[in-house]
DNA sequence: GTGGTCTAGACCACA
DNA sequence: GTGGTCTAGACCACA
């Protein structure tokens, strides 16, 4: 899983996976995440590309550096759930706003989504750009 | 309006601000394309930059250039409604692989989306990013 | 006939057509060319642009302009002849260096040249660009 | 060996030259490229223009960029020769239309060549434009 | 160091 | 006026 969108940072890229990965529940509150280079090397990626990585997620509260142990989720059960509110509508308004731009009126948004999640494979087509 | 998102190339979203005009239909086939500088003074932008957009939308096979006379949308109307067609696909794909990787079940998909168009104002929330 | 390379100027491009056109026996000495604008109007170009094409063909001592008459081919036989030598030797070059550069042999060089001349259509494939 | 002919873009002339040491085995496969700094600076050239020139070489498939360590010419061996045989057809079309053009019989054609790979030093006269 | 984007601004071919 | 190319040089993400 090393191809990134090369129109978006690496950094945001993976940093964006992480918070993906808490709020599915693969990474859980008080769990320690991989260290700066063994992540860098999974991904052929620089370490100092993770690090950056890291380092916004630390700013946005979410993760914390303990020295000399790595860095730590943070346990604040709350935070997790409104990050998951946040992500789900930020996925949200850019769909619906961008089919807006496209011209689609809200029953074409609506059946264009039950079209896409009624066929076979709906649940995993293509990649996350 | 010339708040771009700083990370993701200007000419990329000038290019698709052009491309979302033409499929909704606020630029018609044939119709020409604001001048390089003209549309570069009114984004505050550099020329350079609007050119490069122009050049990717030609490259796409949506824009033409005539020597000393400007940029025109491609008469090929078929064109336009795959354009139409794949950039919804696009933001459909983007929409549903987010909030899977999030844990969101199709139920919980489709039951967001319903919410949010149910809103007052669920038409015109927040900006297009 | 109006599609020009764009990579080239066009009036060069006028220019060499003409040559070509005397060189063939198409346009012959003494006689006169199509004015400017006649000419402007044929090739769907600007009258500035074939201006500029007569200009440089004056400049090469291969017309003259008779003031209120119009342009005229030289009388000047041998730089006809001359004319025609200098540009096959032009075109040859291109294709010998062109080439060699690409690591083929003069065996090769003339192998190629032999299997497209005997070709069904041979003689009129694709476009001079 | 900075010397370009005006009547072509730089950048086109820099692509090609590139093309030309791939094919003719100068240039491998898997190889990167001069940095653009390096090569703009041996060229006497803007980096810009170098980039230029290589991102089109990228778009055309021929080679790659990996991020912070350079321009590389890519594995597709495939590729490289079909390379070869559509610039030697290129080459071979523009000879023998432009001859053609010119009013020569494919004899002439013919003649023309065998009489220049026979000079002594028909292996390298004048510059490859 | 390496490529990618962007600005500022010049000059050219063409209309 | 209109797009195309080019220079000079800055700043960024990444190695």
């Amino acid at each position: 899983m090393s191809d990134f969108d090369p129109n978006l940072p690496i950094y945001i890229q993976i940093n964006n996976s992480i918070k993906q990965a808490i709020v599915s529940g693969i990474l859980k509150p008080g769990e320690r995440l991989a260290s700066v280079r063994e992540r860098a090397e999974e991904l052929a990626v620089n370490p100092n590309t993770v690090q950056r990585a890291y380092q916004e997620l630390e700013r946005e509260g979410i993760s914390e550096t303990r020295r000399g142990m790595g860095t730590y989720i943070v346990e604040h059960e709350s935070l997790i759930s409104s990050l998951k509110a946040e992500m789900a509508h930020d996925l949200l308004r850019k769909y619906i706003d961008g089919m807006q731009a496209l011209g689609f009126s809200s029953g074409d948004i609506t059946a264009e989504l039950s079209g896409e999640l009624a066929k076979p494979n709906g649940l995993s087509t293509g990649g996350k750009r």
